[in-house]
Order: structure tokens, then C-alpha cells, then sequence
DNA sequence: CATGGGATTGACT
DNA sequence: GTCAATCCCATGC
């Protein structure tokens, strides 16, 4: 990256397109410390999943379908499909075009926006009269949890990374590199053994299980 | 057209 | 630890 961010600035430029057009299990790790931002909600990206077409836990195992249009479209887009019937997860379209792939963003760190993440994980009709609201470190410490604190909707599929709505920029150069883990994917039934997962080591915002090697990457 | 299975979460035993 | 909620879509008849 040539463009720095000005002195103070909390977050960096938009990644380029040219960043996702790699290998997916390299974008992964290196999305760990970017920043996911939607209409002012933001959060660090503190855990990552691969996902290649080659394995068949990925979507775009079973070829083209009208389902996996995005995973083999252009990379820098988003990803976004419904798991169980109730969450939108989001994805950051990797490889070249053609090649279906992309990187599950499982968790981050809230970095700005926080009030307005609290109050879409704890709607009204949620509350009750013993509940006490939402850590923020319960706010996006799961993927589902993530797009709903943020407001991401299946709606964002496609969506230019770059251009938004849904924007992921670069690190900035402040601060010490997030040391990271990698370990088994979470929740999969196939391909259960590749260790494509990325986290931040001994961050709160991280998604349960954490990983237990610690293995550093 | 009917069926079944999730890249999850939260509530409950 | 178990389990249901609930929608999209892939698959098969």
C-alpha cells in the first residue's frame, strides 16, 4: 500500500481490489486488523475463515448456481447469504474471477458505532425485565452477530467492497501486528480438518470455540 | 413441486 | 450439555 493514513486517523483506505485477488487463505490471514465499517458502525477484524471451491465445505464446491453467483464473480465484493434461515454472514469474494472463493468475516472488534450495534442486538421486543444489555464484546463475536450488530442484509450481496455500502479498509500502520492463531474452521461438516481459521490471539471479541492450539501464523 | 440441510445463536435442562 | 427457530436453495422425483 502506498497511501498511508494521515497521523490519527483510526482507519485506513478502502483495500484494493488487487488485495483480494490472491489466494483466499492469504487474504484471510491478512484481513485480521482491517476494519469492517456500515453507516458509521465499524469494528477490527479479529477472526477469519477460507473458503475454496477445491473443499467441499465451501459453497461454490457444487459448481455455478444461482445460490453461488457472487463466490465466482469478481473478487472485492460481498458475499452475504442466509445460514439457518435467520442470519446473514457476510464474505469478502476472493481469487480471481471465475474461481469461486471467499473469506468468512466470523468477528470483530466494535470500533465505532457501538450504542447503535448494542441497540440492534438488543431490540426492545428482546428485552426483558432481568436481561442486562449486551457486553461489547457480545456484540460481533460470531458472524451472525456481527452482521446484525453492523445491519448487514442479504441485500448486500455483490456489493463493492471498495465503494460500499459495506467498506473493509487496510490497516493502519499504528500499532504493534496483532499476533495470530490459526486453527479449524467452526461449524462445518466437510473438510473439517484444514486449518483455515484466523484469530487474533487472546482477543475477547473472538468467537467461541477459540482455538485451541495455539499455533502462531 | 417436495424435501432436507445448513459457514448460527440463544434459551433451556 | 441439548435443541428449536426459520429461509434459501440444491437436489431429486
Amino acid at each position: 500500500m502506498s497511501v498511508r493514513a494521515a497521523p490519527g486517523a483510526a482507519i485506513g483506505r478502502p483495500l484494493p481490489r488487487a488485495f483480494y485477488d490472491r489466494p483466499v487463505v492469504e487474504v484471510a490471514r491478512e484481513l485480521i486488523g482491517c476494519t469492517v465499517e456500515l453507516e458509521g458502525a465499524a469494528g477490527v477484524i479479529v477472526e477469519t475463515e477460507a473458503y475454496h471451491e477445491s473443499e467441499p465445505a465451501c459453497h461454490a464446491f457444487a459448481g455455478l448456481t444461482p445460490r453461488t453467483q457472487t463466490l465466482f464473480g469478481p473478487p472485492g465484493r460481498a458475499y452475504v447469504y442466509r445460514s439457518y434461515g435467520i442470519h446473514a454472514l457476510l464474505n469478502a469474494v476472493c481469487e480471481p474471477a471465475g474461481v469461486g472463493a471467499a473469506v468468512l468475516i466470523r468477528a470483530l472488534e466494535p470500533l465505532a458505532g457501538i450504542e447503535r450495534m448494542r441497540a440492534r442486538r438488543w431490540p426492545i421486543s428482546n428485552r426483558s425485565s432481568t436481561g442486562r444489555p449486551p457486553r461489547n464484546e457480545d456484540l460481533c463475536s460470531g458472524p451472525g452477530k456481527l452482521t446484525q450488530a453492523l445491519g448487514i442484509e442479504l441485500s448486500e450481496n455483490g456489493g463493492d467492497l471498495r465503494a460500499g455500502p459495506i467498506v473493509i479498509r487496510a490497516r493502519t500502520s499504528a500499532g504493534r501486528d496483532p499476533e495470530v492463531v490459526v486453527g479449524e474452521r467452526i461449524g462445518i461438516t466437510k473438510a473439517v480438518e484444514l486449518r483455515w481459521r484466523f484469530c487474533v490471539a487472546d482477543n475477547p471479541n473472538v468467537s467461541r470455540p477459540r482455538p485451541v492450539k495455539v499455533r502462531s501464523a
